[in-house]
RNA sequence: GCGGGUGUAGCUCAGUGGUAGAGCACUUCGUUGCCAACGAAGAUGUCGCGCGUUCGAAUCGCGUCACCCGCUCCA
């Protein structure tokens, strides 16, 4: 997250707005919540669900080259034993024993420096901390400013209650040891760490209704893995060819440390991933001749038989811009954040996030992963069962290869194993071996992982979309006015159908025509009740882009011209305009898009 | 998990030991001629939850849960 100033009051009226108007309640809030779990009302509902069609009709009904999946949540343990999860989702944690800031066990490099002992604190506020407390002088540390350090660290525990941080007293200081090499002492904070302690981030359960260890479950923490291991199924019974996807919508869970952010980090969400398979770049070179270069002005709008990983990558970050623009998340409201090389987990190739610049911060909307054929490799080794395709192109190309050829390939890849600066290069055995297969047709699928979260994009759309302003009425009174701009692609009610006034029985029977004529087609409500400018002003809140107003001259009484039209009112400018009724639902159609 | 803050009507909030309130929202009736109209009537609360102190607790104490802020974590 960058350092931006957070808008809390903001947060604060969107997150009221949201129970108020029925998009996001807290789970289980009759029973006084549950933390890190949110509930979506009726409008956060269609919202949520118009989000996730758009993401699916665009990645793979409008494709050719994608299909979907929707597997379970539950899965065998053994995938996340071979994803990884089990292992660092398991961390070793150890608590600075001063400050309480949480640490990786492995995380901790040795220090040296003279072992510190105090009994205790005051301050002249009547605050005191009454246990002693081991820190760690480091090596060249000046005494004066590791005392400092110190006060500083035990003022910020203690908050207000403590004062003016320089005039906290520190008793009974003890130089206890002199040490080097120790993995006791909190990296930052040179305070003692205590016993390291598991975290589990997996949510665990049981399957079958013995519950021992060996009945242990997780729900999944993300819904990739389930798209690698059904891999080979997906490819054997659906006619699909590389380059192509799979993709998948569905419930995550994490057990985070700190959920918050309102729905922003919670324990239980659902993620839209996909997992876009292609060659690798060596069996490009032996069919094309060469891979295609990528350039800042590379012509990214129509795939290439010769694209290799990172044209993809770049494919499909500017895929998935084109998808948030189309939902009314424009270059405006997004940020990239190209993930450092070094950064990069070691089977990961690139890493762009699309970061929304959201109330509280600019954070995470998606990641798109170059990653390789890591994940369906890690499967392979686990479950034993060969998950290579077979590629003909490939097999009739390599034909044409001569030994020299073939040998210079291998060579160039050997020189770029040497050359790595992440990880261990390839044994070369290991790396003639996988040519062997390749040659022969062989591979597994590198692949390409854009990995959106639905209920984050659904609080970006929300928070985007929240527009307040203070205005006087007639009688000089102020009230603050909400409108919710929502794309009309997504918003949850598409139109509200008004009878200018509910006590004139053919206004009302002719806006109930209306409504039936629509309701159809799109989502409408139904308002009878109140002014007519209160029910546009309700409908302005819920995101709702258009009303539909049935008044007198829809009667005919300002004579044959304006028979049968009606008024649509657009939420955004304000605007009226006059429609006929026959042309009301293209015209309305149309606008949505 | 630690520190700080908050928790009273659907929403925003007032109420600091003695009958639970306001504004907005909501319901019904009447009125209605395009941007949060008006009149009348009405409903709405385990004062987050539990335990304690007290003749008496929304109010004081302890515990607990949730949310917010900061640390921490972040596939």
């Amino acid at each position: 997250m960058s350092a931006d100033k957070k808008d809390t009051a903001f947060m604060e009226k969107l997150v009221s707005l949201c129970k108020r108007r029925a998009f996001i309640y807290q789970s289980s809030e009759i029973y006084g919540g549950i933390g890190g779990f949110w509930d979506y009302g009726p409008l956060g509902a269609e919202l949520k669900r118009n989000l996730r069609d758009a993401w699916w009709k665009v990645m793979t009904r409008e494709r050719e080259d994608v299909v979907g999946l929707d597997a379970t949540i539950i899965m065998h343990p053994a995938i996340w034993k071979a994803s990884g999860h089990v292992d660092t989702f398991a961390d070793m944690m150890r608590e600075c024993s001063l400050t309480n800031k949480r640490v990786r066990a492995d995380h901790v490099e040795p220090q040296a420096g003279t072992v510190m002992k105090f009994s205790g604190a005051h301050a002249p506020t009547e605050w005191r901390l009454d246990r002693s407390f081991t820190v760690l002088m480091k090596q060249g540390e000046h005494i004066e400013s590791f005392r400092k350090r110190v006060r500083q660290l035990i003022g910020q525990g203690a908050g207000a209650a403590a004062g003016k941080v320089e005039e906290i007293t520190l008793l009974g200081e003890e130089k206890i040891d002199v040490i080097e090499g120790s993995v006791d002492f909190h990296p930052d904070t040179g305070g003692l760490l205590n016993e390291a302690r598991p975290f589990n981030l997996m949510l665990k359960t049981y399957v079958g209704p013995t519950a021992t260890e060996a009945d242990v479950a997780y729900l999944r923490p993300e819904t990739a893995q389930a798209i690698f291991a059904q891999f080979k199924n997906v490819l054997d019974s659906s006619r699909v060819k590389v380059p192509f996807g799979i993709c998948q919508i569905g419930k995550a869970f994490r057990n985070e440390v700190t959920p918050k952010n309102f729905t922003f980090r919670s324990r239980e969400f659902e993620q839209m991933e996909l997992e876009f398979f292609i060659k690798p770049d060596e069996a490009i070179e032996i069919i094309h001749g060469s891979v295609a270069p990528w350039s800042k002005d590379a012509d990214l709008s129509e795939p290439q038989p010769n694209w290799g990983w990172e044209l993809w990558h770049r494919y499909w970050v500017q895929e998935r811009t084109k998808f948030y623009a189309s939902i009314g998340l424009g270059a405006d409201v997004l940020e990239y954040f190209e993930q450092p090389k070094e950064d990069l987990a070691h089977y990961a190739r690139a890493c762009v996030d699309i970061l929304f610049k959201f109330p509280f911060g600019t954070d995470e909307l998606e990641g798109i992963a170059a990653r390789g054929d890591f994940d369906l490799g890690q499967h392979q080794k686990h479950s034993g069962k060969n998950l290579e395709v077979f590629d003909d192109e490939l097999k009739a190309a390599v034909a044409k290869l001569s030994d020299e050829q073939k040998e210079a390939i291998i060579q160039k890849r050997l020189a770029a194993e040497q050359s790595k600066t992440k990880g261990e290069p390839m044994p070369e055995a290991d790396v003639r071996a996988w040519f062997d297969r390749l040659f022969k047709g062989n591979y597994l699928p590198h692949v390409i992982e854009p990995s959106a979260g639905l209920d984050r994009l659904a609080l970006a759309v929300l928070s985007h979309a929240f527009d307040e302003s203070e205005e006087t009425d007639d009688k000089g009174k102020k009230e603050t006015i909400t409108v919710m701009r929502i794309h009309p692609r997504i918003a949850p009610i598409k139109v509200g159908v008004f009878p200018l006034v509910k006590n004139k029985p053919e206004i009302v029977a002719k806006a109930r025509e209306v409504h039936n004529l629509l309701k159809k087609h799109l989502n409408c409500f139904w308002d009878e009740t109140a002014s007519i400018g209160r029910r546009y002003a309700r409908q302005d809140e819920a995101g709702t882009p258009f009303g539909v107003t049935i008044d007198f001259d829809t009667l005919g009484e300002k004579g044959p011209d304006l028979l049968d039209t009606v008024t649509v009112r657009e939420r955004d400018s304000q605007k009226q305009e006059r429609v006929a009724i026959k042309d009301l639902l293209a015209y309305l159609m149309e606008k949505i898009g």
